[in-house]
DNA sequence: TTATTACATTGCAATATTACGATAAATAAA
DNA sequence: TTTATTTATCGTAATATTGCAATGTAATAA
């Protein structure tokens, strides 16, 4: 069917998940480490950086874009794109609230 | 396309989205928190749990085994699965490496 | 042996994602 | 105005993902 039944999961599951999935792919990864890279708003010579066609780099920034993560504030005829500090902030507590859940006692899972 | 240019980019990127990706689906984010809050090898009841078919359950848990953060061990006829702590740190490491990076002067984004 | 139980795998239909050329929109420069 | 320049959006082809029924497999019970 390729359709995720989100109705049977929580809002903060789905909510993980959709992070995650905008984090799953490594064009994105490469963005936002050069976006801390550069630690300055950066305009679109991303399409230098990374090997990909401008209209993918766009689809890309609009997923980053669509999670908050990333923000962009139009200069004239070009855009400057940076990280969202609140947010990042927000989705590095969302993972780790999920990573500290275990193990509950240190150095002791179960198998 | 629908297909990855992953030689476009590091080891550690593809890696990162290889992980992420399993991470994107609120079911198997449902599997994780399950196996945490049970703190324990559990079998096959999250049949029981989620609202979805054994055959998708069990698609996902071979995800979840391959990138490691879950093992199973076959006990008489049920299998007892668990999350390796060892390969929970690594990827929990992973991120942290990613998340900490930005911002690098605290509470000084760039916009 | 013949069930039964618990998972895994296969095969498929429905949908989503990735990539990019073509084109649109908006600003700046000539 | 006309022409670049920069980014967004549309349309489309190739591929990936999701979900499940059906079936396979392996261990136990009768």
């Amino acid at each position: 069917m390729g359709v995720t039944k989100s109705d049977l999961f929580s809002e903060r599951q789905n909510e993980l998940a959709t992070i995650a999935r905008v984090f799953a792919h490594p064009a994105r990864i490469a963005i936002l480490e050069h976006l801390i890279k550069a630690n300055t708003c950066i305009n679109g010579d991303l399409v230098q950086e990374l090997g990909l066609a401008q209209a993918t780099i766009s689809q890309h920034l609009r997923e980053l874009k669509a999670i908050g993560v990333i923000k962009g504030s139009i200069e004239g005829v070009s855009v400057n794109y940076c990280i969202d500090p609140i947010r990042w902030l927000e989705i590095r507590q969302l993972f780790e609230s999920l990573f500290a859940g275990f193990p509950k006692i240190p150095d002791q899972g179960c198998c």
